[in-house]
RNA sequence: GGCGCCGUGGCCAAGUGGUAAGGCAGAGGACUGCAAAUCCUUUAUCCCCGGUUCGAAUCCGGGCGGCGCCUCCA
């Protein structure tokens, strides 16, 4: 069975069938960086990324593309703030939300097109809505869509076009629209505009392009006339992406996405998270309060996306003890001794068992909970394998970490996990010196003098496990962070 | 008002017609010098009331409760 996806344009789950077998392009909307990011803006990100993983996964040929807005009111606002142009206003916001990305393991996509590189794609798609008779120029220098001339308009969001008509409010609104639910293309120059370098010349006089047009430029040039995906929030469905599509297919005449899928909203400790409820969190203030990343990309992972999340100081600690549990299970099956046998013990059955049930749920509209559930129940399997068994046969080790990273190409959460456990060499030799000394105090029966040295290392982050093969030991971080998670 | 979502054990969360995955936490036990890790055992009238069905957490109707979007917030 394949993938099926629920889509937002016909609210219903759909077996997914790209366009050209094999190939997928993707187009996800990617952040205004007007500021660091929030976990909100990564709940979506990491959405982007088990897609992107988990369509490479299936053995896909993907094309991925996420923009990054860095022209709209709000920069503008801030940019002249800063006294600054919004090109150097913004860079150091896209800088930092590529770095959080890598912190929390996203694989890098394809292209990451930046809106004002895209000037001239946007002037292009405006000028054959205009010529289409989809567009009109107000005395301003500004450009509206007639979505009176797109019958379609409202598909996505399920709209109803006769609702809200223009006259109920138009008297109320300060541009020169003919009906107030016409949406700007482009909007006439401000000095503001100018101030910060926010303003371009086109044939109907100078400006910058509205909100919506970007994408649809960023989309048709970098992705195709036809997106196989398109991604975002669920509070993009309307008016963005229903205007996305207004655009494109006015312009091109053909479907602009064959899917589209929306990530529901996070919540903060049970409440919407807002600026005015002081429960705003960005990704920048978790990591600085040391929370694991590993934690944190468990805990926004792991519920489906469409699914409600709730992000909590409690979620976290559970999913960094989650992520542990991973980490400490590979651990044990890389230290097991094994022996040149072919008799099995089940373990490569149910390795390849779990891959199958975990690709099903995955297919079921990228069930990530349900996949979760497959991986944990394999490692409970497993554990108690290599709790009666002192050797494994070398295939089925195997076997069993060959599923680990398997799985994990797709969660990534081994993959961060792993790298806040390395230390390094110097804190490495101090650990390893520690525990020869625990060991002697062992020797001798010196109990205290022991647990002394096991405290002193636990204040550093280090865990020790003392077994038959001797003492292993492991670096566990400092928690979950301290402080209580709504931070303000 | 329009469109839509959700209500499963202490917390989180799968399962959408055949009597309940998984994570965290708790309790008891095994292992350990003590731990850690791990294993075993243990914790669910699936919001309520009707209905359909041989059979429903799962379908239908009605309640109650929580929530989202509806002028640039992922």
């Amino acid at each position: 069975m394949g993938l099926r996806l629920f889509n937002t344009l016909t609210r219903q789950l759909e077996p997914f069938e790209p366009l050209e077998p094999g190939r997928v392009g993707v187009y996800a909307c990617g952040p205004t960086i007007y500021g660091y990011a929030h976990i909100g803006n990564f709940r979506s990100f990491l959405f982007y990324d088990l897609v992107h993983r988990y369509l490479e996964w299936k053995g896909y040929d993907v094309h991925f593309v996420m923009n990054f807005t860095d022209v709209d009111d709000k920069t503008i606002r801030a940019a002249r703030a800063e006294g600054v142009g919004i090109g150097e206003f913004t860079e150091p916001f896209g800088e930092a939300i590529m770095e959080e990305a890598d912190t929390l393991g996203m694989r890098r996509f394809d292209l990451y097109p930046r809106a004002t590189d895209y000037v001239d794609e946007m002037i292009q798609l405006v000028a054959t809505l205009l010529e289409r008779g989809l567009a009109y120029r107000t005395d301003d220098g500004s450009v509206f869509y007639d979505i009176s001339a797109f019958p379609d308009y409202g598909k996505l969001s399920g709209k109803d076009l006769e609702k809200g008509r223009a006259g109920e409010r138009v008297a109320t609104d300060d541009y020169g629209k003919e009906d107030a639910r016409d949406f700007a293309l482009w909007k006439g120059v401000k000095p503001e505009d100018e101030e910060v370098g926010a303003a371009w010349d086109a044939p109907w006089g100078r400006g910058r392009p509205g909100w919506h047009v970007e994408c649809s430029a960023m989309g048709l040039a970098e992705v195709g006339t036809t997106l196989d995906l398109h991604l975002g929030g669920e509070d993009l469905i309307f008016p963005h992406h229903e205007d996305e599509i207004a655009q494109s297919e006015g312009a091109t005449g053909k479907p602009f996405a064959r899917y589209w899928l929306h990530v529901k909203h996070l919540k903060v400790e049970g409440q919407k998270m807002s600026k005015s409820l002081g429960n705003f969190i960005t990704v920048r203030d978790l990591l600085q309060r040391d929370v694991s990343p590993a934690a944190i990309r468990h805990q926004l992972l792991s519920a489906q996306y469409r699914r409600e999340l709730n992000f909590s100081q409690a979620g976290l600690e559970a999913s960094e003890r989650a992520v542990r549990r991973l980490l400490d299970f590979q651990d044990r099956l890389r230290a097991h001794p094994v022996e040149e046998v072919s008799e099995g013990l089940g373990l490569s059955e149910a390795a390849s068992r779990t891959r199958e049930n975990f690709q099903e749920a995955m297919d079921d509209d990228l069930n990530v909970s349900g996949g979760l559930g497959a991986l944990f129940t394999f490692v409970n399997e497993a554990n108690a394998i290599l709790d009666r068994e002192e050797r494994l046969p070398r295939s089925e080790r195997e076997a069993a970490l060959g599923l680990l990273d398997s799985l994990d190409e797709v969660l990534g959460l081994l993959e961060v996990g792993r790298r806040e456990r390395q230390v390094d060499r110097e804190l490495a030799a101090w650990v390893e010196e520690r525990i020869e000394a625990r060991a002697r105090a062992r020797e001798d029966r010196n109990w205290e003098a022991a647990d002394a040295i096991r405290d002193e290392l636990a204040q550093e982050g280090i865990v020790l496990e003392d077994g038959p093969e001797g003492t292993r030991w492991k670096r566990v971080g400092t928690g979950a962070g301290k402080e209580a998670g709504a931070a303000g």
